[in-house]
This record gives structure tokens, sequence and C-alpha cells, in this order.
DNA sequence: GAACTTATGGCAGCCGCTGACACATGACAA
DNA sequence: TTGTCATGTGTCAGCGGCTGCCATAAGTTC
């Protein structure tokens, strides 16, 4: 499975824009790191890539996109590998096969990605106002993996709620282990893995017996 | 059960607090509602009222607290109404005990509770950011919670994150069907009283089966 | 009514973010 | 190679949210 930013450049300029932008996530993560968010300008972060503070608005929405737009790029992976499941699987078990699948990549595929993955999760645990964002990001992927879901169901996603409920009960549980996983420092995707599955084996036993009244 | 901003001032200068508080408050919605929250700047805000900008931010921690601090008063029932259920009931029944407690009070003791709350929701579906905000609301509220169920349960907070999950996921099923309002444009808490309802149904029916693997 | 506490207003300024325009730099064809 | 076109970049000017600082006004207390 290939991800966006891996896709070989067509042009000379396709390549130096790929360049600036990863240098941008580079400058920002860094200093989110050492300083912290909010303490952070934009003008540092334009400053130690050498180009102005329009450009960064060009490549990214805003201050939190370049956060963002890591997670959304590891999480393109998931959406795809989730729409290639088998049709007939159900739905929850689609959705766990998908994310062990992205995690297994993330973990073994490449030297980046798992560092990568590391410094993002450490930067959106440390600051408040990135967890916040990433709640925001995280509706827009249920968003995404409802329209998945109910076609999966065959249900109608404008009137029928379950694909929601399910996309959004899933998304929850990823964001209970996070949580868990900022709480303990644990940022290395082998330990986030361990997290997530026993979060999610938590989740399988405490839920259905807390909803049907026991 | 006493609602905050109906607490009795003590003095003239606490009553003018309270007055300019809620002149604040209302001056914002009507402006949100009548021209979106984006387009509404805080110098409109405090022109309606008369008051400064400073001032505005000595009430309020931003644009959108305003919004939230309505919210966070209704809730203010719903946390003390949870507190009080019998320690001995299953955390959500106790949940949905309180939940219960409160839309009724929104809707029968009296008119500008409903009035007021059907406004909010209102404003809140039909802007984004304020949707954004409520989300980031909502994960404060989750902890709340959560530390309440752990009492309830016997659980240590630090550890178990059974709290936190059951806590977590009651918030989203809300959340869904706040949303399934929103869609719907239904913003009477009669009518969000009913989709609350049927979500809960429909979650407690369907989460259960997705979970174990049906 | 004097002395105190506390809320308010005004101001200057930072920072995130955007639109408009001019310039520079790759892309492509003659 | 050169001219033309498309596209990315820098500069600047400005808005709006938000904050610190200090002077002043208003309510409280004795």
């Amino acid at each position: 499975m290939v991800q966006t930013w891996e896709v070989p450049a067509t042009g000379l300029r396709e390549r130096k824009k790929q360049r600036t932008r990863w240098a941008l996530i580079g400058a920002a993560l860094d200093l989110f790191l050492a300083k912290g968010y909010e303490a952070t300008t934009i003008d540092e972060i334009v400053a130690a890539v050498d180009v102005s503070q329009r450009t960064f608005f060009r490549y990214f929405a805003g201050k939190e996109d370049v956060a963002l737009s890591v997670m959304r790029e590891h999480d393109q992976l998931f959406v795809a590998t989730l729409a290639g499941r088998p049709a007939d699987e159900p739905p929850v078990t689609a959705l766990a096969a998908a994310i062990h699948s992205v995690l297994d990549t993330v973990r073994y595929a490449d030297e980046d990605h798992a560092g990568r993955f590391a410094k993002v999760r450490d930067v959106i645990d440390h600051n408040p106002a990135l967890a916040i964002a990433q709640l925001r990001y995280f509706s827009e992927l249920e968003h995404e993996l409802a329209t998945i879901l109910a076609r999966r169901m065959d249900a109608d996603p404008a009137t029928d709620l379950r694909p929601t409920l399910i996309a959004a009960t899933f998304l929850t549980v990823m964001r209970v282990a996070f949580e868990r996983c900022a709480r303990d420092g644990l940022f290395q995707p082998d330990e986030v893995a361990t997290r997530i599955e026993e979060a999610f084996a938590l989740a399988a036993e405490t839920l259905p017996r807390a909803w049907s009244g026991g």
C-alpha cells in the first residue's frame, strides 16, 4: 500500500513542493516538541525553513493543520484498507482488521513512519490545543467511516443512524486508547498498538454488558 | 434543583454583573442566529450591550465560550442529578435517569429554559466552529462523568479505563442524537428529547451485537 | 463621608489568518 | 534557445481574536 507522500513526483516543480511541505512539517513538529505548540509562532516555523508566512498558509489551512496532515495521511491507508475488506464481513471485524493492518505498516514498513508516528502522538498528547484539533479530525473521519460502513451494511446514511453509531463508537475507543498512552507517556507504534488492542478487548467486554443493563 | 444563574444575587454589584453577563449572552446568540457565528465580531456583540471589548473577555474566555457557557449551566444540573442517584444503580441506568431528569426540567420547568435551549442548539448546529467547540466541551464533560462513574463503580480512574469508556460512549450517543436533530432541523426540547431516547434505544440494540461480532 | 475593594474602559500590541498584486521560476512548444 | 504560458512565492496592508497594563469609576464597609 502506497502513501500519498511517496507517490513519485512528476516534475521538478512538484518535487520542490513536496520538499518544502515536509520541511515545514518537520520544523513545526520539532519546534512544537521543543517549546510547546502555543509558544511556537508561525514566523518561527517559516524562518526555520526560510519561506514566507504566506507560503505556509498555502500549504496548510492553519497552525493545527501541520500536525493533522500527518495523521490524515496515515489514515488514508486506513480508509483504503477498510474499503478493500470483503463486503460480507461484519462491520466491526472489518474496522479491526483495517486498524491492525495500518499499525503493522507503521511498525514494520519504514523507519521514518515509526519515528514520525511517535513524534506526532507526542506533540498532540502534550498540547491541549492539538488534542482538540484531533477531536475535530476524528469527527471528519467519523463521517468518512460512516459512509463506508453504510455502503457495507446496505443502509441509507440519511436515515439510518447505525453506521454513524458504530463508526463513532469505534473512534471513541481509539481515542480513549490514545489518551491512555498519553497519560503513560507511550508514543512508540508498538506500545500504542498494544494499548489499542487492550482498549478494544475491554470495550467488547464492558460496553455490551453496560448497555443491556448489567 | 437550582441553577447557578438563578442563585439570588447578594448585592447590587453582583446583580449588575449577572445582568451584563446575560445581556452579552443574549446579544451574542441573537447575532449568531441572525448573521452567523464567524460573521459576527466581538465588537458587534459588545456594541449591542454597550460595554467595552475588554469587559467581554472578563466574562468569557473567548467567543466560543458564550454559547458553551449556556450548555455548561444546563449540564451542571445533569452532573448534580447523576451524583444524587443511588449508588447501587448500574452506571448506564444512572446516566439515563439523569439525562431524562434534565430534559424534563428543560421542557416543563421554565419557558426561558426551553427557549434558550432551542436557541443554543440552533446556533451550535448551524455553525461548524461551534460544533467543534461543543466537542471540546464534551471531552471536558467526559472527564467529569468518568470521575463520578469511577466512584460509583469502585474503580481506580488512573488505571481502569471502563468508567471512561462508558462515559465516552454515552456522550457519543448523545452527540449522534444531536447531529440527527441538526440535520432534521429539530431544536425544541421535546423533539430533541425524543431523538435522544431513540438514539439510545438504537445504540442498546446495535452496539452490543456489533461488538460481539454479529 | 473616608478608605477600601473591585469592576470597567482605553490603549497598545501580539498573533493567526487572508486578499491583492507583482515577481520569479518551472513547463512546454515552436 | 527562446518565447509563452501556467503556477508557485514574496511583500504588504489589514482584519479580528485576545491579552497586559494602568487609570478611573462604581459598589462596599466602617
